[in-house]
RNA sequence: GCCGAGGUGGCGGAAUGGCAGACGCAAAGGACUUAAAAUCCUUCGGGGGCAACUCCGUACCGGUUCGAGUCCGGUCCCCGGCACCA
């Protein structure tokens, strides 16, 4: 008779037989080979872990789990990304110090991962508020800098007055603080940026060597927005200050002969310049004015009326005919993207168009093939050149490389490439961050804090509020301001803001393989060894921000020397999000939040595991449903309850050999592709048909502990042991299957007339179309079907399908 | 607007061009029980028929094929990303 079976005691049982036998330990230069699986490391919030932390952590552990049955030397890592606002508004609030709030939300995530039977090398946590970890992300910024890779710069800046912060573009995407949900507004201050530009091309072509899923690739393609063009200098007229140029770009230089005015971003330098000779600065400065007040999300809202100002005294000339043609300033137009300045043909681009019939601007037709009168006519692939001089004829293609050499060959112009993707702002006005070691001396400018002196460390304070004028609550603190050169050792100041929230999650992944390393951020042939990651998991929603950051910053290491791999990630992958029982996405105010405490509490670990990766596809946003646990239970129960049908046999009973393989060989499978849900589904009808026919041999059942192993590692250790079995099947092996029995001998065969299924009959596998037809007609029914008519055509497909048609 | 992924029972979801709805949830009926829970058995896309059976059915319209949820052309609708990007 098998015990009750308590999930409490045995999973607390079967997590300590673990922790005391190692098995999540990773082995640095171990002799098997390396597996580094990754999830993306939680940021501990106050509230504990999340449902969908689950689904997140759930597939690479099963991953991991599975690796460690097949041989490998399995790096299976979990950390902390501490640094961020939540943390420093709840000791704003409680005056609790962060430090020892993150303390306390790190215990309590660790005591929730480890009741979940995560496998994950607690040997190796990392915390990236920990000094020993933030040195090395001060020491990174450092060699960013001396390379001329981070850099200071006034610029506009996506600001949120409620939180006192200045954003990333990517926190603040629509117009809306990522945090507090407020409008974001623009301010000009100094920003430190990161030249994450200069990486772009990097960053596009290491995407060719890694297996992403394609819409991951796709996203960040997409984000980094590449164009192909070039930089064409237009002279200017008029009253212009003599010699002086107008650079534009353009992705259509073929269409040059069909410019029939420009436009300039109402921030271009070109219009200090000369404004002596601008007639009607009054209104261009009412423009401006009027831009300005508009944030980035307005500015640029799409299908908005077309609004500019002529610049009155002054034209720009076309290199090419000479023509000279007005310039205006309209607010479609940025600063940031290109030159600032644009080329209009309203013929064949549609914003133009817009702009040119609003202002009553000529519209000259330089392709073929549309109808100017209606609308602009875009499309390349059909285009030939018209009105255009020595490129008329051409294809679009064709005219666009024509008129690109000849500009070279006359300096007029240059093939140019442009980058969607802006530097990375990466200075916040917060405590709780990462200190930038930078110094200001007032006779040696600025410079980085000697690397001998790192970590540069966060002082305690007493209030963490911002200054009046937002500047960093480390600007209150003399003691951390005020400083020495590094240079000449006379008075300076430091810089008081912190680094972003994604800064240490930008090389968390390197710093597992070494992480208590002194001496480097991580050691090279400990890096060469675990490095780079083979399966990173985690959500969509840092596909262009985290995703991209860490790739630059490796790539950097990589090109001076500190890291021994280009691309960190061979694989990536990405769970659907986990919503909430009404189908739409978990939030507090909605009140739909699923906490694991209560489930682990009333269903245990194993069920909670299961469930997760059987609700749905893992791909795909799924709704919660406490009900859909159920089912769950009950496979788990009637999992337990195989024990008393297990006969003494070790092998596969000759009925349960094709099962058994079939069964071995669908888990694996699935599991590499993610597609758990159909793995489960698998052993559940595994299971089913064991109870119809009320037996299993020991070798069976054990075969399917292992399948199962990865997923509810608790109960399957635990009939392992109440089998008899001495070896635990943490230190097992992945059973393997045996192609030559995936199939029956004895099959059902699907039987079709006309193409409509009329019933089956059951032949050997590999019986000839003879065989079937005398199958067939000795069926009544079918041979009834069949009837007296002439059979015109048979399709056999041997183990699939006869299909007659008469 | 551009790019991508989808649309299948009451619900979550399965189906290398080959038995649509696997597996699970919920629901209904039954067994066991003094009773309930748990468990076990049965039914469970829609219509018609006493029945054996039969017709319809994977967003919509059309096509290819012996055979289409799956492939091709078009339409509609949701979701995700990018977006006056020159």
């Amino acid at each position: 008779m098998k015990p009750e079976y308590n999930f409490k005691q045995t999973e607390q049982k079967w997590q300590e037989i673990w922790e005391k036998e190692k098995i999540n330990q990773a082995v640095d230069f171990g002799t098997k080979p390396k597996f580094y699986g990754l999830i993306e490391f939680p940021y501990p919030s106050g509230s504990g872990l999340h449902v969908g932390h689950l689904r997140a952590f759930t597939s690479i552990e099963i991953v991991a789990r599975k690796r460690r049955l097949e041989g490998y030397n399995v790096l299976f890592p979990i950390g902390f990304d501490a640094f961020g606002l939540p943390t420093e508004n709840f000791a704003m609030q409680t005056g609790k110090h962060p430090r020892l709030v993150t303390d306390d939300n790190i215990a309590t995530f660790t005591a929730q991962l480890k009741a979940f039977g995560y496998s994950f090398d607690y040997s190796r946590t990392v915390d990236t508020t920990d000094k020993n970890y933030y040195k090395w992300t001060q020491w990174i910024f450092i060699q960013l800098f001396k390379k001329g890779l981070a850099y200071k710069s006034k610029a506009y800046v996506n600001y949120c007055e409620k939180c006192k912060v200045i954003l990333a573009n990517e926190e603040s995407q629509g117009g809306v603080c990522d945090r507090c949900g407020s409008e974001v507004v623009q301010k000009e201050k100094d920003v430190w940026f990161l030249k994450i530009r200069d990486y772009a091309e990097k960053l596009l072509d290491g995407l060719n060597d890694v297996d992403y899923l394609p819409r991951i690739k796709l996203e960040q393609i997409n984000w980094i927005g590449k164009s192909e063009g070039a930089e064409i200098d237009f002279s200017v007229g008029g009253g212009a200050v003599k010699g002086s140029k107008l650079k534009i770009f353009t992705t259509r230089p073929d269409t040059l002969f069909g410019v029939t005015f420009m436009v300039i971003a109402p921030e271009h330098p070109f219009i200090a310049e000369n404004a002596k000779s601008i007639k009607n600065m009054d209104e261009i400065e009412r423009y401006r004015i009027e831009t300005k007040k508009k944030n980035e999300f307005e500015r640029i809202r799409v299908n908005k009326d077309k609004t500019g100002v002529m610049i009155n005294g002054v034209c720009a000339v076309n290199p090419v005919n000479g023509c000279e043609i007005p310039i205006f300033i309209a607010d479609y137009v940025t600063l940031d993207y290109g030159t600032g300045a644009v080329m209009a043909v309203p013929a064949h681009d549609t914003r133009d168009y817009e702009f040119a019939k609003k202002f009553g601007l000529p519209i000259v037709e330089v392709i073929a093939g549309g109808d100017i009168e209606r609308e602009a006519f875009t499309d390349i692939a059909n285009g030939i050149l018209i009105n255009s001089d020595f490129l008329n004829g051409l294809a679009v293609k064709e005219a666009g490389h024509k008129i690109t050499e000849y500009l070279a060959k006359k300096g007029l112009g240059t093939r140019r490439i442009n980058y969607n993707m802006k530097d990375w702002a990466f200075n916040r006005q917060r405590y709780w961050g990462e200190p930038i070691p930078i110094v200001y001396c007032p006779k040696c400018g600025t410079r980085h804090v000697p690397e001998n002196q790192l970590p540069l460390e966060l002082p305690p304070l007493e209030s963490y509020r911002q200054t009046e004028s937002g500047e960093s609550p480390l600007a209150n603190v003399a003691e951390f301001v005020n400083c020495k050169c590094p240079e000449c050792g006379g008075d300076a100041k430091r810089e008081t803001d912190t680094m972003p929230q994604w800064a240490g999650s930008s090389w968390y992944f390197l710093r597992y393989i070494d992480p208590r390393n002194e001496q480097a951020l991580a050691d090279l042939k400990k890096l060469s060894y675990f490095g780079p990651v083979d399966w990173y998991n985690g959500g969509m929603e840092h596909v262009t921000r985290h995703l991209i950051y860490s790739r630059f910053w490796n790539h950097f290491l990589y090109d001076i020397g500190a890291v021994p791999f280009k691309e960190p990630y061979v694989k990536r992958t990405a769970q659907g999000l986990v919503l909430g029982e009404n189908g739409v996405k978990m939030s507090k105010s909605l009140g739909n939040v699923v906490s694991p405490d209560s489930l682990i509490k009333d269903y245990g670990a194993d069920v909670l595991r299961l469930y997760i990766m059987f609700m749905g596809d893992y791909e795909s946003p799924v709704p919660w449903s406490n009900a859909s646990i159920n089912g769950c239970r009950r496979f788990i129960d009637r999992l337990y309850n195989l024990l008393d049908i297990t006969d003494k046999c070790e092998g596969y009973s000759e009925k349960h050999t094709g099962l058994i393989n079939r069964l071995i060989k669908k888990v694996s499978e699935d599991i590499e592709a993610m597609k758990f849900n159909t793995a489960i589904a698998a052993m559940m009808s595994f299971i089913n048909e064991i109870y119809a026919d009320n037996y299993i041999t020991k070798g069976e059942l054990k075969a399917f502990l292992l399948l199962l192993y990865p997923f509810i590692p608790h109960m399957t250790e635990e009939i392992n042991e109440l089998l008899g079995y001495k070896v635990i099947l943490s230190k097992s092996s992945y059973p393997k299957y045996d192609a030559a029995k995936l199939i029956d001998d004895e099959i059902e065969l699907p039987v079709q007339i006309n193409g409509r299924l009329k019933g089956t009959v059951k032949i050997s596998k590999d019986a000839g179309l003879q065989a079937v037809k005398d199958a067939v007609l000795s069926d009544p029914i079918l041979a009834a079907a069949l009837g007296s008519n002439a059979v015109k055509k048979e399709i056999y497909v041997p183990k699939k399908i006869i299909n007659f048609i008469i």
